[in-house]
DNA sequence: AGCCGTATCAGCCAAAAGGCTGAGGGACCA
DNA sequence: TGGTCCCTCAGCCTTTTGGCTGATACGGCT
C-alpha cells in the first residue's frame, strides 16, 4: 500500500515539526513537504501534488488559510484539505467548509484523530473534532442563526475595526451592501451595534 | 557537560511534539517531562526538578500560564521559566514577567532563538523575543500611552459592547464624560473608532 | 503658591452608523 | 415555472459617535 503524502501548512515551525512527529510514527503517512505561508502552500501543492494539506488558519502577514484553501481548490489538482486550528469559531467553520476544506480538526485533537482525519480524508470522508461537530449540529436546529459564508467573512473583518466603507473596499461591494449584511448579522447574534458584535464574536466565537 | 533538564507544558500535544523534536536535536538540552494542563506541570516539577520550565501562557480550563508560573516559583525549586506562546499582548508580557517568567518567546521563533533562551536561561539571563522586546521598549519610551484606572475601566466595559449612554450609566457619569475618556483611550491606542479600540484591546491587552 | 495629571462636564458640528423599505439578479431546487 | 436564498444596491431618516475647544475641581509634587 503506497503512502498518503502529505503538505504541512502553519506559520509555527513547532507546530510543523510536531505534526511530522507524529505523523512520522505512522508507516502510511509521509509528509513531503512544509510551508509557513499560503503563498508557498500554493507553490508546493504545484510542485509536490500532495495527496492531502493539512492547513492552519491563522497565518501571519499575507494571504489567510481561507483564501489559500480556496486558491487550491482553484488549481484541481485533487488535494483533500483539513483544517488544524486552535479556534472552533462557528464563522471559521462555516467559511472553511465553504471554502473546500474536508475536514476542522483542533489543535489539541488525539494522535489518533488526527491519523483518522488524514486517512478519511483521501477517500473523501468528512472528518471533524467533537467540539467542532457539536457546534455545526446546533446550527442545523437554529438555522435562522447559522450566519451565511458572506456574513461571516464580514464579521471576521468586522473584528478587525474597520468601518463601513473599509468593508465595502475590502470586499468590493458598496457601503449600502455592507449595511445590509449587518443588519442580518446582528439579527442572528442578538445586538443592535457594532460594538457588540465585535464583542460577541469575539468571546464566543473564539476570533482573535 | 551534563545535560540542561527541561519540562515542556502546553495544552496542545502537537507542540509539545514539536518542541521535543527540536530540543532533541541539542545534546545539551534534555526533555524529561511534557504537561498538558498547569495543575500537572507543578506535580511534575516536584518530582523531575527540571532545570528550566517551557510553558504555554494559553490552556485550557483550570490553572492558565500565569498561574502556573507562579505557583512553581513558589516551590523554591529553582526553574528557570520561559513562556513560549503565540501572542505578544501587551498585558501577558506584564504579567508573565511580573511572576517570576525568565523569558518570552514567540511561537514563530526560530529553534536557534529557543535553543539560546534555555541555554540563557539557566544562566540567569533573559531572553525575549525581538517582537516581545520591542513592545517592552517601547512601553518604557512613552509612558504616554499607559491609561490611567479610570481609562482601563472604561476600556473594559467598552470591550462589552456597551454605548457611550449606558457606560455613562453604568460609571455615573455623563455622556460627556464618557466622550472625554473615550478620545484618550483612542488616541493612546493609537486608533480612532470604538471598534478599532475594542478589536486592540481584546486582542493587544489579552482582554476578554 | 504654582504646576501637572486626572476626572468631570458642555456645546457645536461633521461623520459614521443604524433602521427601514424596496428592488434586481443569480443559483438552486421542487 | 415558481419559490426560496443569497448577494447586491439605493434612498431616507434618526441616532450615535467622533473631533474640537474650553472649563471646573481635586490631589500631589515642587
Amino acid at each position: 500500500m503506497s503512502s498518503i503524502t502529505v503538505l504541512l501548512v502553519d506559520d509555527h515551525l513547532v507546530v510543523r515539526s510536531g505534526l511530522r512527529a507524529l505523523l512520522g510514527t505512522q508507516p502510511d503517512l509521509e509528509v513531503v513537504a512544509e510551508a509557513s505561508t499560503g503563498e508557498e502552500a500554493l507553490r508546493l501543492v504545484r510542485t509536490h501534488v500532495p495527496a492531502v494539506v493539512v492547513m492552519d488558519l491563522a497565518m501571519g502577514p499575507g494571504m489567510d488559510g481561507i483564501e489559500a484553501i480556496k486558491r487550491i481548490r482553484d488549481l484541481n489538482t485533487g488535494q483533500a484539505i483539513l483544517v488544524f486550528t486552535t479556534y472552533d469559531s462557528d464563522a471559521d467553520i462555516v467559511r472553511a467548509v465553504d471554502s473546500g476544506a474536508m475536514g476542522y480538526l483542533l489543535k489539541d485533537a488525539a494522535p489518533e484523530e488526527i491519523f483518522a482525519a488524514l486517512r478519511g480524508a483521501v477517500q473523501g470522508r468528512s472528518v471533524m473534532s467533537p467540539p467542532v461537530a457539536s457546534r455545526l449540529f446546533q446550527q442545523l436546529r437554529n438555522p435562522d442563526e447559522v450566519l451565511t459564508p458572506r456574513e461571516a467573512e464580514l464579521l471576521s473583518l468586522l473584528t478587525e475595526g474597520l468601518s463601513n466603507r473599509e468593508l465595502g473596499r475590502r470586499l468590493f461591494i458598496s457601503e449600502a451592501t455592507v449595511k445590509t449584511h449587518l443588519a442580518h448579522i446582528y439579527a442572528k447574534l442578538g445586538v443592535d451595534t457594532r460594538a457588540a458584535a465585535i464583542a460577541t464574536a469575539i468571546r464566543r466565537e473564539g476570533m482573535r
